[in-house]
DNA sequence: GTCTATACACAGATAGAC
DNA sequence: GTCTATCTGTGTATAGAC
């Protein structure tokens, strides 16, 4: 699979696989608090747990959605709910951990293998969109339930956002010393990719109403940061239309 | 005072008139739900309601802040505080409305008699940003808040954030048809533009964090958005470094 | 493993004194 | 115009049945 030239059904088809994976990961560390023995229970009402928590948050509030609200969405009772976690909050750690661990690996996973400076900045600007479209809920929760996280849980959030900024600086830094991109300041740069990306998740409403697809988002981010950074384009590297 | 160079302290000394005005006119909206009969009385008080609604609730949202909070940060009584509304939700409304009549009127006021269309953007531009300076509680508060408001409201705030988008839209249009910008496309450009700009105000601890002052930013935002439509500079304006 | 029933705390809002 | 006291609903979390 080409990941320069990959679209979102592509994307999608592709992280099915690493999706299992990180659930694996989550069922392992919070195997001490989670008082139900098999995994493969776990991991289907854990599943159904998070989804109808960034549902009824997302409409409403964390804050807001009741427990009871929750195991309705969830399809378990309210008491039931207290075996896969001790407390509302611990949920909210839960999912935002689960949640960064996901885009944090498939993000680095797939820009690594990129095999020149051009392609890498491609492919991550194309797998951060397709991340956020893939888990829009999770990407709008996680910001707007940020200020109800720990003191420590908020410091790793900051920090794993200040990290996929850098992965832009480094690769527009790179660029530059390879002499393939212009002299534009790297982390001012990697800001204003960060920002048009989260463009993207936190007012999609305004895309939805306007008809634009996540296709053409991640073409128009291409060109718009290509042009910007006036990217010598190569035989073999040609943008879809 | 000339716009087009004023920096944010400018600013600030410019629109305290503004200000007060903008609460008459608050007063004067909600005057059959306020039972309180001396207007200054009620202007102290709506401010101090005011400020502490946005303070407590960026700190840990607004549905979790209690009514009690409330009457503690305002210097008020739990029970005296319905003088001023009916219930907490519309207290919400009111915040809300107040906040968009005041960012909406000094915009379109000082952008309206720019006499040039680059002075027009520039002042656009920095119009904005100050304001989300000047503002940035309420900034913050409105997007974070946003879902708690009534189906009604909620269309209010959406077309709000449609019209300024329009704004810059209209101000590139018009700048190409007077052959001053480049032909970008002025929907996509106005996007980005207020994608950078909703950066500030929304992630402001990692501008704080890097010792970015905001009329550090309004130059970079100035020229970052100049460049991309290739303005083509005159003698009379230039920018303050 | 999951349910029902319930404890106990705290929310928003009102009444009536001053 | 603002306060104190209080009503009533709903929240999280737990205990013990199945």
């Amino acid at each position: 699979m080409d990941l320069v030239e990959m679209n979102y059904a592509d994307f999608t088809k592709m992280i099915l696989t690493l999706k299992t994976d990180i659930y694996h990961q989550t069922v392992q560390e919070n195997r001490n608090i989670i008082h139900v023995n098999k995994e493969q229970t776990i991991i289907k009402n854990l599943e159904k747990i998070f989804d109808a928590t960034l549902e009824i948050s997302n409409e409403k509030g964390f804050q807001a959605m009741s427990m009871r609200d929750l195991a309705k969405g969830a399809g378990l009772s309210s008491g039931g709910l207290y075996a896969y976690f001790p407390g509302k909050m611990d949920l909210l750690t839960m999912l935002q951990k689960h949640g960064r661990k996901m885009v944090q690996e498939i993000l680095f996973k797939l820009v690594k293998d990129a095999p020149d400076h051009v392609s890498k900045l491609r492919i991550a600007l194309k797998t951060h969109l397709y991340l956020s479209e893939f888990m829009q809920p999770w990407f709008y929760f996680s910001y707007m339930e940020a200020k109800n996280l720990s003191e420590p849980e908020r410091h790793n959030a900051i920090e794993s956002e200040l990290t996929t900024e850098k992965l832009f600086a480094a690769i527009v830094s790179q660029g530059q010393d390879a002499g393939l991109f212009e002299p534009r300041d790297p982390q001012l740069t990697a800001a204003i990719i960060k920002a048009i990306l989260q463009d993207w998740y936190l007012k999609r409403w305004k895309f939805s109403r306007r008809n634009i697809s996540v296709d053409q988002y991640a073409n128009f981010i291409v060109e718009f940061v290509e042009a910007f950074l006036d990217v010598h384009g190569t035989e073999t590297i040609r943008l879809k239309n």
